[in-house]
DNA sequence: CAACATTTAATGTTATAACATATATTGTGG
DNA sequence: CCACAATATATGTTATAACATTAAATGTTG
């Protein structure tokens, strides 16, 4: 039996199609919970984390609110109150942006920077996760899921 | 600028590994958000619609807590109210186990069948989602899913 | 068979997601 | 330049996720 059959335990899909949508959910599962696990000893969760990648990039230029939402990988609605808490961690800042005062310019700060360093450990550490995969079948699936979306 | 840098503008990736990790994800909330809009109408959510699919697979069989807990796709720990929730929306029943009385089954009800059967187009929905994708490149992101989880 | 460990599920609590709506500021057509 | 649409963010609310703990039943071992 093919291993996502085997792991769900599911006789057999109509197709490929729609056990490649199982497949996605079942393999961010499995993903999600190894980053969770990472990052619980440091009390971010998944999203709050990838903020503050995105702020790390355009560092030291701000990003808004909606530029969040737009690269957040999950994008959630609720990109405000995610920064609010960030603030609360003082892992970022916030100012109106004076050039159109509707828009918030959030950046990462110098205790979001370190707080970041110490967790790049967590990309060697998917180096491992992923071990059973050669670099070009990673390639690969890369490729494919850019073309999935189109 | 390859696909998904493009979409999260972010310049590059360590390596394929690293942009793996982020693909996923990426892929998932991008399926995710197809699959509530589905959804919403009937008042489901992901959760809720899959553990009704296993149910389904089950019957007329019933299915333990600790059953829907491995076979859920996005693993959450809290399957029992999620199956209260399913109970008071009339779609799943639950009786103690008589062999084991720390058990309980759980089945899907007549109305939750029907409810299910009304969902069944959106298997056809995700050919179109899908498109993009020749049945055979469907099967090779599939097998090398399975590869990744080990 | 009694004490203790293990399994199974439920519950309490807090944080976050999802959805709708509100508020403030800016852009725009007449 | 004024009314109105559009944009950017914030807020209120409800449902659900995540985590820890508890409770009940069964297994196990001396």
């Amino acid at each position: 039996m093919p291993k996502l059959e085997e792991e769900i335990n599911q006789k057999k899909f109509k197709n490929e199609h729609q056990k490649l949508a199982v497949n996605i959910l079942y393999t961010h599962g499995w993903l999600f919970s190894k980053y969770l696990k990472l990052l619980k000893k440091h009390s971010l969760t998944l999203s709050q984390y990838n903020v503050l990648r995105i702020l790390r990039g355009q560092h030291p230029k701000a990003s808004t609110i909606s530029l969040l939402k737009e690269r957040m990988l999950d994008k959630t609605p609720d990109a405000s109150r995610l920064v609010d808490r960030l603030i609360e961690k003082k892992l970022v800042k916030r100012n109106t942006c004076s050039a159109d005062r509707r828009r918030v310019d959030v950046s990462i700060s110098q205790q979001g920077l370190r707080a970041l360093s110490k967790l790049d450990f967590i990309d060697d550490e998917f180096k491992v996760v992923f071990k059973n995969l050669k670099q070009k079948e990673a390639k690969g699936i890369n490729s494919l899921l850019d073309k999935l979306r189109g």
